[in-house]
RNA sequence: GGGGCGGUAGCUCAGCUGGUUAGAGCAGCGGACUCAUAAUCCGUCGGUCCCGGGUUCAAGUCCCGGCCGCCCUACCA
């Protein structure tokens, strides 16, 4: 409602990762907020990005020849940033954590930490695998058979690990437990959903140990500033990409202006975001994020989508065949955000011919079909004589217009995506139901109902026109199309989707294609 | 082991602080209509609310005990 900044972020993609619908999902949940706010009249700013540093990475661009950043740089051109173009992300910046606004800034943030006393040098005890050429968690460990009975063994080569101590970097983390519960007490928003509160609540309340935030063993990361020998441990160099590509420790007043964001993460990453991050940010003597609102898995099948697993599903094997709106409209009306929830091709098929097709798009045809054949494309008003007084059918749905606009926009600040989609939703049934009951092709028969028939059409464009900007957001290009249909005026990316309900007409409708032509045939992309 | 969440119509899910014959959408079935993408509208079929106890005038909704599934239990980027 009040005009604010709105700055919102991913998590930034590991370039290593294979793009897949969750990642999908992430970026498109908080691309339809970050629209909705935009066409709220706020300073909404999306950040999305990637995660480059690391062993793993550094460890694949060997194999693959390269150095790593040139790795890196292949990834983000051929994987990532087409995967926002995919399903139509309309981000405001894209951070890497190899960009120099990154590293420099992330230096100086540790450098301000190192100073003020949060970090101290210790020593890091871990079980060390060869074979790997890394530090296993112990749930990376089994016990060992045959001749290694008795000892831990690395779970992938079976053989045992050995206890290794290396020097280093600790965060002062363990001070800030008292801070962090008393914030999620004083502020229940700050983690989201409730069931994320809680257990990041309980997390934090069995105590918190120290961060060992550097490693020597390999060296493709950010240089921890006093000592060259180390770098930083790769997640809290990834964290700090939401406020170094705000302008922090470079450009005080952009980042006065956009900090503190709202964080859309996977719950598997909550903690680092809730915990870790808070307590980094309070070290630094920095705002806490407004939220972090930690949303659920991507079923499939019924188990977690995994990219390890074959159950992994590229987005363009869904856009290819039912577009990017589909997409988007699909994963946020059919799951309710902050929950798990399971997609199948049926239910994906199911819901685009149903609401997509039949509900929505066919309403769109309709409507313009009979504007263009019975008023020659000129779409009646009142002020013109060529429509008359509202019944009260036409008030019943200009008030369901302005009913769910209202509670839409109550929903998205819940950050209840599904359930504001479901409230537009009422007024695509209502409008065809409405259509019905009129019965427009009647009154057109009978020269002596030329001003109801004028009537009807001109509420049904109006309400076609809110529908347009409410979904916006969510089905952007379907939503262009019809505005320029419905002749409406300017972009519609500039129309305040909080007064939807307030557009009142152009002035001729245009041809309108299909605007979710049916799928005769789903062709299930076969995996394994 | 400890903690959290969930198990409601064929499918996906709503059911707040316990209260009339348990709801929606989709699918199925019947009818109406023709402006529209064989679409829309109306009607209809359909549930031992996981199981067993208990509290209560009253329980899907609270308590206890089971069964099943998922998640958390720190450095997986």
């Amino acid at each position: 409602m009040s005009a604010g900044s709105f700055y919102i972020t991913t998590p930034i993609f590991y370039v290593n990762d294979v793009p897949h619908i969750g990642h999908a999902y992430t970026e498109v949940a908080a691309d339809v907020l970050a629209r909705w706010h935009r066409q709220s009249g706020d300073d909404a700013w999306l950040l999305t990005g990637t995660d480059e540093h690391g062993q793993k990475i550094l460890r694949t661009a060997i194999a693959n020849g390269v150095t790593p950043k040139e790795w890196a740089d292949r990834l983000v051109e051929t994987a990532w940033k087409p995967l926002l173009e995919t399903v139509n992300i309309a981000n405001d910046d894209f951070i890497r954590t190899t960009d120099e606004r990154h590293e420099v800034n992330a230096q100086k943030f540790l450098q301000h930490l190192h100073d003020e006393g949060h970090i101290y040098t210790g020593e890091y005890e871990g079980y060390y695998c060869v074979g790997c050429e890394e530090y296993k968690q112990t749930s990376d460990l089994v016990d060992g058979t045959g001749a290694y009975t008795g000892q831990l063994v690395c779970a992938i080569h079976s053989k045992p690990v050995e206890l290794l101590h290396e020097k280093n970097y600790f965060f002062k983390m363990s001070a800030f437990a008292e801070r962090l519960l008393a914030l999620y007490e004083e502020n229940p928003n700050f983690v989201q959903p409730e069931a994320a509160r809680n257990e990041v609540m309980s997390f934090v309340k069995r105590g918190l140990s120290d961060l060992s935030i550097s490693r020597s063993s390999f060296d493709w990361g950010i240089k921890v500033p006093w000592d060259e020998s180390h770098v930083v441990y790769v997640w809290f160099d990834a964290l700090l990409n939401y406020i170094t590509a705000a302008g922090y420790g470079q450009n005080d007043e952009e980042f006065a202006s956009r900090w503190p964001a709202t964080h859309i993460v996977g719950k598997d990453i909550l903690r680092f975001h809730a915990v870790i991050w808070p307590a980094m940010l309070m070290a630094a003597g920095i705002e806490v994020p407004k939220q972090v609102f930690g949303h659920g898995w991507l079923l499939v099948g019924g188990e977690k989508m995994s990219k390890s697993k074959l159950t992994g599903i590229a987005p363009s094997q869904i856009t290819d065949t039912f577009g990017s709106d589909a997409f988007r409209y699909y994963f946020m009306r059919a799951i309710s955000f902050g929950q798990d929830g399971s997609f199948s091709w049926e239910d994906l098929s199911a819901r685009y011919q149903s609401e997509l097709a039949n509900g929505f798009g066919n309403l769109a045809s309709r409507v313009i079909a009979m504007v263009l054949r019975y008023c020659d494309g000129t779409i009646p008003a009142l002020s013109e004589g060529t429509a008359g007084d509202f019944t009260a059918d036409d008030l019943a749905i200009r008030a369901t217009e302005q009913r769910v606009t209202d509670a839409a926009t109550a929903f998205i600040d819940t950050l209840a995506i599904h359930d504001a989609l479901a409230s537009v939703w009422q007024l695509v049934d209502e409008l065809n139901g409405y259509i019905t009951l009129q019965e427009p092709w009647v009154l057109a028969k009978n020269p002596e109902s030329r001003e109801r028939l004028g009537t009807v059409l001109h509420t049904a464009v109006r309400g076609l026109g809110t529908l347009a900007v409410l979904l916006s957001p969510v089905i952007p290009v379907a939503t262009g199309k019809l505005w320029t249909a419905l002749g409406g005026d300017g972009d519609l990316a500039d129309q305040r989707v909080d007064r939807a309900w307030e557009w009142t007409g152009g002035a001729k409708v245009s041809a309108l294609e299909p605007l979710f032509p049916r799928i005769e045939s789903i062709v299930e992309p076969a995996d394994g």
